[in-house]
RNA sequence: CGAGGUGUAGCGCAGUUUGGUAGCGCGUUUGGUUCGGGACCAAAAGGCCGCUGGUUCAAAUCCAGUCACCUCGACCA
């Protein structure tokens, strides 16, 4: 690279087509987001990456505020023999598991896993607090951190301690339960879509992929650049599986004890991953205008001239006055050289003033999604910015929809799902999915109907997603 | 756990083949000129060459061990 830089920061970054991993990783490490701390797989998240999920945070418990769901905080430790009640969770979770074994000095007399997933202790707790079908539902959200002693980490994607929501709720019957799993599978779809602008599939997942201890597993699927699917969400119908782990029961109308049925969900600061590998482009980050924490920059030009910084002083309060998130950038640099770096931060729009501007009455906007230029007016600027950055937003949108709609095929033989997955998501028709007896109806090609030879070695890095959308398809992905 | 790769200044790297004063670019600090797409000049600061041991008069460099990280597998709600 030719270009010339005086920040360490303004360095180039991969290219997305060519290395799309190195590209993540330099978009990741150098808009300032994270670091990596000296525990291997955790990871410092840097006010920047920060104030991303903090804005997550806010929008989405205001949707479960709106689904009549509370917070509350459980126990980081999980004494041994609380997470052993349930079988297949511990069998599921037991290889990723952290523990702590002494207590200052002294060995503990039990050993304390950190929670992996707060299932255990929330269903402890549970079985104290419920008694009687007047106590249900019980609606309860946390946001807290966990810990999965992972094999191999990736910067927001996988890494051992991460910051997750996950929430815990308790049912009369299984058909409450379930109608819960869905409704807040829907709230993750929603928010995917309205909040972060990646369109996502809703999918059951296979029997092999479900979550330890779950009757049925949901997710939410989006598609990276590279073709691969990332799990946005879960939603876990666990049935009455972890009630009768954790003795939830409550005293029916009819005086009967009965077992609860629960659920559980959760998103995490993975989301914030899959937002850089769906929306990024060569020349970085661009951030959806719902969570970027700066939405606008302002760049004054000539600052030194009389007059300019006085009145971008006097346009940043405006547009801050407007309920824009707007930073003004009075550092002492050259021009290009804020532009490139507020261009690989991914501020989704940014307005440069200038004297000859301060002139005519207006600034010059530009951005982040398609870069294009424009003139506009000082006097509505605010309500013209505010407009732009839902355009933004449903820009992006539309991109990583048009890019998934793209990659996805629709197989009728085994051959073309494999060949699919390679570098997209694949629509293939489903129909039970039981330990490895797998059968694929083909509908949409109208045709016959065959057997899928699931258990040849060539299927085994496949994931199976099973969706249940409108159209009675199933979709596949290659997954991270 | 398998295969490959990398550890040298804040960041990116050269130097290791052939042992001999620790180098380059960017950034940082100071002063000045600039300022509409990655500015320029001048000066300065900044290193347990991942760690341990060995060979040698002498090790970033050779040998042995070890640790960490990265990529790809395996694994992973």
């Amino acid at each position: 690279m030719d270009k010339k830089g005086n920040d360490q920061f303004v360095q180039h970054i991969a290219k997305r087509s060519e290395d799309f991993p190195q590209w993540y990783t330099d978009v990741v490490l150098k808009t300032d987001m994270m670091d990596y701390s000296d525990v291997r797989g955790c990871m410092v998240i840097k006010p920047y990456g920060y104030g991303i999920w903090e804005l997550i945070q806010q929008q989405m418990d205001k949707r479960f505020k709106e689904t009549g769901h509370v917070n509350a905080y459980f126990p980081l430790f999980i004494p041994e023999s609380l997470l052993m009640k349930e079988a297949e969770h511990v069998e599921g979770f037991a290889p990723e598991v952290a523990w702590v074994t002494h207590g200052g000095s002294e060995k503990l007399a039990e050993r304390l896993a950190i929670r992996p997933t707060s299932e255990t202790v929330i269903g402890a707790m549970y079985s104290k607090w419920i008694q009687s079908y007047r106590d249900l539902p019980v609606l309860m959200n946390q946001w807290c951190n966990v810990v999965r002693w992972e094999k191999s980490t990736r910067p927001f994607l996988r890494t051992s301690e991460f910051l997750w929501q996950e929430g815990h709720t308790a049912h009369a019957t299984f058909e409450e339960a379930q109608e819960e799993t869905m409704r807040m599978l829907e709230v993750y779809a929603e928010f995917a879509k309205n909040v972060l602008a990646i369109p996502v599939l809703k999918g059951r997942k296979s029997e092999k992929e479900k979550f330890a201890g779950a009757f049925a597993t949901y997710s939410i699927e989006a598609m990276m650049q590279d073709g691969k699917a990332l799990q946005m969400g879960t939603s876990h119908n666990l049935a009455d599986n972890f009630a009768k782990g954790y003795d939830i029961q409550y005293l029916s109308k009819d005086g009967k004890l009965e077992y609860c049925y629960t659920t559980s969900w959760g998103s995490s600061t993975r989301m914030i991953g899959g937002l850089i590998m769906v929306h990024g482009d060569d020349r970085g980050l661009v951030l959806p205008p719902r969570v970027a924490p700066i939405q606008a920059v302002l760049l004054p030009i000539a600052a030194h001239k009389p007059g300019v910084l006085e009145r971008a002083r006097e346009l940043l309060a405006a547009l801050r006055a407007a309920g824009i998130r707007a930073e003004i950038d009075e550092r002492d640099q050259s021009a290009g050289w804020k532009f490139n770096q507020w261009e690989m931060k991914g501020v989704p729009v940014r307005i440069e003033l200038g004297p000859k501007d301060i002139e005519q009455n207006q600034a010059v906007v530009v951005r982040r999604d398609d870069l294009q230029k424009q003139f506009l007016s000082l006097d509505a600027l605010p309500a013209q910015i505010l407009t732009m950055l839902d355009d933004v937003h449903e820009g992006l949108y539309a991109k990583a929809l048009g890019m998934r709609e793209k990659e996805t095929i629709t197989a009728t033989s085994f051959e073309e799902l494999y060949e699919g997955v390679q570098h997209g998501f694949v629509r293939a028709m489903w129909c039970k999915d039981t330990a490895c007896e797998l059968a694929i109806k083909e509908k949409t090609g109208g045709a016959s109907t065959r057997n899928m030879p699931f258990d040849e070695p060539a299927f085994s890095d496949v994931c199976v997603h099973c969706g249940k959308p409108a159209q009675s398809v199933t979709y596949f992905a290659k997954a991270y």
